[in-house]
RNA sequence: GGCGAUAUAGCCAAGUGGUAAGGCACGAGUCUGCAAAACUCUGAUCCCCGGUUCGAAUCCGGGUGUCGCCUCCA
């Protein structure tokens, strides 16, 4: 079955067509590793994990090359400014390296928790200094670059056309729309491929431009030659890297080997928390801990997701996070209602929801389309192991662990006792006590559910 | 000022020419002593105006609203 990307780049939906059959190879733009990964970060990671899942389930071999960002990204990204890492660190009053060696390790754990595949390279920027560097060297060599007091200049004048994946036409931007621009850059939209180090700057390196150290676009454009060459498949980000970051990063590969790097750029669209969009300022970030904390866990997030299209604009509420629990409760009880189930359902049928399934994830990643088809299948007229295994199958994309039970928690004796008081009750048909009872345990912590096999306790 | 996105039931949200998927909430019912849970059923003609068409949420024109980027951000 074909796959349909919408690409950046052609600003269309394009039918996915590999350089190399069965095999992907993808560049995913990584975190820069000075402050806690958000909620609106987390979810461009969910989306480019739901992509390389989509690639799985259709038989491809995936290689993702994921970049740690840990040196080069000012605090603007006009090339002004403190290095990020730096002002953390300052302010922190910790080294360089503690700063992102500790937010590297908090955002892998939010990956985790969120089940998000592990990439096949990570890899971190000050790691790939060398490379960097002969990078730029190429580019100077080829005419693309200029050198200033305090820089290396990429020269966006000397390409056929700067801004084809924004669509910003370099002759209609006033030039002076961009503050204090540094009056040795030859147009306001150059910018760093190397930055020399006043003499305090901590994170520098030796060069032909004496100590200095990397902008910020370079790393992806070395990193991903490095690993994935000069031409490969799919490279993805959020959709603000648009106009500077892959701007910038398909300016320096054509300025190093006159070859746009990635096929097929995809982009995913903000988180907007209550309609607006999330900032420091408004008070209004979130982090992954924040819905763990209110309790839900952290798969309620992911589920939450799939509730939207990537390209679309997600409110994220505590109502709709709220929806997803339960959505994912019900998800998981019908999964173990099938897998207990002994009718039996026509293959043609279970094909016939495979294959709306699939079609739904390989046009363009439709989550929402696919969700209603997961809902078919577990809302089934009848219950069947097979239809448990389709819904098995279906979770290696939306890997949320369909399969996992509710954890039978340990209840303590008193509140034991206190049911076991109350079944005597009901026994007596003492509904007086019974309820009394009820709700003593309810203060005590615990919900009551009379089921048909006896009374089901649970934790509130 | 420039660029872009979007407007579908209470909320979230698919659907890009043939009479509106799905989830959550609400209401009703089944079950239950009651409650809870679960299950079943129930709801929208798609921002406004005009046009194209046998036929439009879906195409075109105009208007209005919301949001984002151009300054830090995934």
């Amino acid at each position: 079955m074909d796959i349909y990307f919408y690409n950046t780049l052609t600003r269309k939906k394009e039918k996915f067509i590999p350089i190399e059959e069965n095999k992907v190879k993808m560049y995913s733009c990584g975190p820069t590793v000075y402050k806690d990964a958000t909620i609106g970060n987390m979810r461009t990671n969910l989306f480019q994990d739901t992509l390389r899942r989509t690639l799985e389930y259709n038989g491809y071999e995936v290689k993702q090359v994921m970049n740690i960002t840990d040196v080069g990204h000012l605090v603007s990204d006009g090339d002004e400014g403190e290095d990020k890492i730096l002002k953390s660190a300052r302010e922190e009053h910790k080294t360089p390296l503690e700063i992102a060696d500790y937010y590297t390790k908090l955002f892998f754990r939010d990956l985790e928790r969120l089940n998000v595949e592990t990439p096949e390279i990570i890899c971190k920027a000050t790691d790939h200094i060398k490379e960097m560097l002969e990078m730029v060297k190429k580019i100077m060599k080829n005419g693309y670059a200029y050198e200033t007091s305090t820089a290396i200049y990429f020269d966006v004048s000397k390409l056929d056309k700067y801004g084809m994946l924004s669509g910003i036409n370099l002759d209609e931007q006033k030039a002076g729309a961009r503050v204090d621009v540094d009056p040795e850059k030859r147009n306001p939209y150059d910018f760093a491929l190397w930055i020399k180090a006043p003499k305090e700057h901590l994170m520098k390196w030796d060069s032909p431009w004496g100590p200095s150290y990397p902008g910020w676009h370079i790393e992806c454009s070395a990193m991903s030659t490095k690993y994935l060459g000069e031409e490969f498949d799919i490279h993805t980000g959020g959709i603000d890297l648009i106009p500077t970051h892959h701007e910038n990063e398909i300016a320096q590969n054509i300025g190093a080997c006159g070859k746009i790097p990635a096929h097929y750029w995809l982009h995913g669209e903000y988180l907007l928390i209550d309609g607006g969009k999330m900032s420091k300022s408004l008070g209004n970030v979130y982090l992954l801990d924040d819905i763990i904390n209110r309790g839900y866990e952290p798969l309620v997030y992911r589920l939450f997701n799939f509730s939207c299209h990537y390209r679309g604009k997600l409110n994220f509420t505590w109502e709709g996070i709220q929806s997803a629990s339960i959505s994912l409760e019900r998800l998981r009880e019908g999964y173990q209602k099938h897998l207990l189930g002994n009718a039996d359902v026509s293959d043609e049928e279970i094909e016939d929801l495979e294959n709306r399934f699939k079609q739904a994830i390989n046009d363009d990643l439709n989550m929402p389309l696919a969700m209603s088809v997961v809902w078919e299948a577990v809302r089934y007229q009848v219950q069947s192991p097979k239809i448990a295994k389709l819904l098995e199958k279906f979770d290696t994309v939306l890997g949320i662990e369909i399969t996992k039970q509710k954890q039978k928690q340990e209840i303590p004796q008193e509140i034991l006792e206190l049911v076991e008081q109350r079944k005597i009750a009901r026994a007596e048909k003492n509904w007086a006590k019974s309820d009394e009872l009820r709700d003593l345990i309810l203060s005590k912590g615990y919900s009551l559910k009379d089921t048909k096999d006896g009374v089901e306790i649970n934790t509130l």
